[in-house]
DNA sequence: GTAAAACCCATTGACGTCCATGAAATCCCA
DNA sequence: TGGGATTTCATGGACGTCAATGGGTTTTAC
């Protein structure tokens, strides 16, 4: 597997560590990435990803205009950014900033969203969830195209 | 790691000396790159960055017509630049001129932005970031398609 | 000769490393 | 198939190292 998927509940301890589950390391190390955690720009949560994001955005300030406030916006995102360092337990140290930021206290939640992940306060994570299911049904669903340009709709989609 | 990445608050002491985040120092050694600050073109801060991002900048002046007003603009990054020696502890000595221009006073805060950072007034740099959240909520993202082939708006830049 | 800058050393507190514990899942063998 | 043994994983604490900071002393410049 090397897709972030699932969710996991780990507690964080007093000095402010975080196992990261199992799966998600197993992912990081078979493509020997750092994991890097940021500030979400739209939400109360944090992301992680590997370093190939970073240097996305990297490149992405570089070609466009300095003066723009989407460089800025992108630059915000940069400043936030922490290479994580995982102890041999697999934990990192969630930075004050972090967990002032999410709003955590002593649980946290993984949610993975493919090649991505996000760490969430648990019951905030669990009443988005409930609100986007929610919003499915009362709006329909999102049109979702899988596979090369084929467009199914989403419920005859074959799975995996 | 060979980018600045994140945030770092440190302390001015009286005789005017401010430590290098210890990453940021790691990546300026790694290249063998001596540090130069000068002031921002844009922003009451200054910028930091290494001899190659100098270089480029004498070399872009040098590419454009040498009678615009542009390149007298770009010119003041220039001569505001100095080479900054660390002390033994890793610590540079801001200049004066340096303190009055960012409005320092007894605490600065780098934020890295990839390949070059900046030094600011922590508060004024606060609320810049609250802005570009507030701006990325109402305006939405800067557009950054992510993973392969998906056409990457953002001028698809090429590698670095 | 004076002031500023470079150099050297001490302190402290945060963070990384190492080790111990306990729970849960898996494996193995009867 | 059940039960015991082993491994994996999450969690907690102790300790050592290093970065940040502050102060003192020597050197340099004017």
């Amino acid at each position: 597997m090397e897709l972030f998927l699932s969710t996991f509940e780990n507690r964080i301890d007093k000095k402010g560590r975080l196992s990261v589950p199992a799966p998600f390391r197993a992912v990081l190390e078979r493509r020997r990435d750092p994991l890097f955690l940021f500030k979400s720009l739209t939400e109360p949560c944090l992301e992680g990803c590997g370093a190939e994001r970073i240097e996305q955005i990297v490149d992405a300030i570089d070609s466009m205009d300095s003066l723009s406030s989407e460089v800025a916006t992108l630059q915000t995102m940069l400043s936030s950014a922490q290479e994580m360092k995982l102890d041999a337990e697999g934990r990192i140290m969630l930075s004050a900033d972090f967990i002032e930021f999410a709003e955590l206290d002593e649980t946290a939640l993984y949610a993975g969203i493919g090649r991505s992940f996000q760490i969430w306060l648990p019951d905030r994570y669990r009443s988005r969830e409930a609100n986007a299911r929610a919003r499915a049904k009362t709006e329909g669903l999102p049109s979702l195209r899988l596979g090369r340009g084929a467009a199914r709709s989403i419920n005859d989609s074959g799975d995996r």
